[in-house]
DNA sequence: TAGCAATAGTTAACATGTTAAGGGAATGGT
DNA sequence: ACCATTCCCTTAACATGTTAACTATTGCTA
């Protein structure tokens, strides 16, 4: 007979969309001294992360929609950031490559995005923030249980 | 010394944002023959949940930006939603109030919306699913621990 | 091999997120 | 009364989220 819907406060929605605010708080004021979005640190990171890949791959790993990756990847490339060159095999696919300009700028933030990291995992605790990404990860129907 | 990134696999953000794109997905699909955006819904479910509110208030609810607010009731506005009037003793502010159309629109699916929310906590399990809004609500820097 | 479906990606249109600037109204101190 | 400050809200500008339509290329198949 549950035909109530939950205190606004205790909606799951909600509850993401608060926490990731709070998360993307300290991260989104190291970024603004990058001159470059969250989105497009993600996508640089997933770049380093696996290398060279084609459009789709990227736009999966990023979780990022097909249309949105189109307009970042142009961003990028007009900074310089990243190549984006059509395969021969099949030309209808693109590969995306990191630059050298755009490793640096990953590479000059690292250690303060780590330090980030790290003062959240102080907040919850190791344990909880594990148990965190785990709970997190059974929403996500991408993921491979 | 952990100078180095998690795997983005393993990035808190980007889990927060699979989460939520996991948990939005059925709720956009029924949100989506109402003719109204999630965040629409929010607000009407706000304004339903403490009754008549001035913007400033309803926007803290709802986990909206000012700006976005200011836009989205207009929109409701349009549709005839909800009502907006100016404070007589305080003429900067106004005060939103749910029209009974709005009502009408959430009245509709709220049977629909519970069940999806219990969808999830079967997910879950109802111990794992309180216990991620608890661990979610510690990293709002709004809610008060 | 002509035709049709599937695939990779782009473009379009509208709504929201985010930061900065602006505009009108109350407030506090002088 | 005067003025700076603060407050509530709007507007602007740009980036992204979201869905749908579209282009180009490839693959399948009758």
């Amino acid at each position: 007979m549950s035909k109530s819907l939950p205190s606004t406060s205790r909606s799951l929605p909600i509850a993401l969309i608060r926490a990731r605010e709070g998360v993307m708080y300290p991260i989104r004021k190291m970024l603004s001294e990058t001159g470059i979005t969250e989105q497009q640190w993600r996508v640089l990171r997933v770049l380093i992360e696996f290398g060279r890949m084609d459009t789709k791959t990227l736009a999966d790993r990023s979780s990022l929609l097909f249309p949105s990756l189109t307009r970042i990847v142009a961003t990028l490339r007009e900074k310089g950031l990243v190549t984006q060159t059509r395969d021969d095999k099949d030309r209808r696919r693109q590969f995306i490559e990191i630059t050298p300009e755009g490793q640096r700028i990953i590479d000059e933030r690292t250690s303060q995005a780590a330090d980030i990291v790290t003062s959240f995992k102080k907040t919850l605790g190791e344990d909880d923030y594990e148990a965190l990404l785990d709970l997190l990860a059974r929403l996500d129907p991408g993921a491979q249980d």
